[in-house]
DNA sequence: TTGGAAATATTAACAGTGTTCATTATATTT
DNA sequence: AAATATAATGAACACTGTTAATATTTCCAA
């Protein structure tokens, strides 16, 4: 790496931090170039030396909060299990880690991100589950493996869009208690 | 309703029907107060003295969409058939109409509209499966049949977020055949 | 029919958005 | 130090929602 490309680097890194932080603490509503570049302590139109639009940069944002998702699942699950178990502490990590960082789960999963091309964040759930998964199922057919993560991948998706954009339902413990029911009856 | 009232309505109407069209035709990225006065044929500020702002008149547009979902169900379902297979008939023409006016599923799924209080938007699916639904589990038990119907409400509003906003899978057919094994799968 | 009051429609304005471009300032090289 | 390349910036444009003052229309009593 040549030294222009570690300070371009480091420059793209300064409006990435400006625009997780704002995305944390005041969700994706809050973005924008004119709040991102002051916060980062730049004018907005230098914004634009280091991304094309706002779009890309809020693109950039989702790889390192995966990376977070996956730390924080790792610290939130119980290490002492195995099976269905180890798979529902992982789950309920997942949901937890979104239902903190609202704004994260708007940006990854409902933001309009043209740079998100395949279905790329979908990975990190079925990265995060895969192991226990396969350990259940793993007298199943290919087949019905497949069909069994399709409906546990769209399940909590569904969960999630539920509790977190139409609030429903309406306390937390409810919605928990529920997508461990509906996990749990996925592999029944 | 008094002369004043009904002429009223009438106005309301002008401009929820030019949402509408909108929404249906462009999405709802092409609602706007200037857009949606214009097609109405009144100046944008006009629609202040009829909708307290652009997140109410948006709010009605979903009945009738709601509406018309039901009219399009009845249509493109599989009339004589009964238990799994008219479900499955009804829940793919649910899924058609969205995949077809993919500006209403952004409306009432994923538009911040802080009128929707309640999860009323659910009830449309439910709704319309119910029946069925209830055929196919009659020898289940309360409790059982409301994790059965949660993990089929939250794993079709899961298929059609991943299919409609990120494009997971990429074809139709495959969208299609993946939700139909989905939805077997749950009554499994 | 006219005059005035009430109701309604409209334009102007403000603060915000993303984006582009010409200009200024800084850094690098000759 | 001067010339050149690089990077940061503010002005400007076309949008957005919303409000308030103004213009217009409607209606009813004189």
């Amino acid at each position: 790496m040549t030294k222009n490309e570690i300070q371009e680097q480091r420059m793209r890194g300064y409006f990435l931090e400006s625009a997780k932080n704002i995305i944390r603490s005041e969700g994706v509503k809050s973005i924008s170039v004119r709040n991102v570049a002051e916060s980062a302590g730049y004018s907005y139109a230098t914004l634009y030396n280091y991304f094309s639009d706002i779009k890309e940069l809020m693109y950039h944002c989702i790889d390192d909060f995966n990376d977070e998702c996956r730390v924080f699942v790792n610290s939130q699950r119980h290490p002492d299990s195995a099976g269905l178990d180890s798979l529902l502490s992982k789950v309920k990590a997942y949901l937890n880690f979104y239902v903190q960082y609202t704004g994260i789960y708007e940006l990854i999963f409902v933001a309009d991100i043209p740079y998100i091309k395949d279905g790329g964040t979908t990975n990190l759930f079925e990265e995060i589950v895969r192991e226990d998964f396969n350990q259940i199922c793993k007298d199943l057919s290919d087949d019905d493996k497949d069909v069994k993560m399709d409906l546990l991948i769209s399940s909590i998706r569904g969960q999630l869009q539920l509790y977190l954009i139409r609030r429903t339902p309406a306390d937390y413990s409810e919605f928990i208690r529920r997508s461990m029911n509906t996990t749990k009856l996925v592999f029944k």
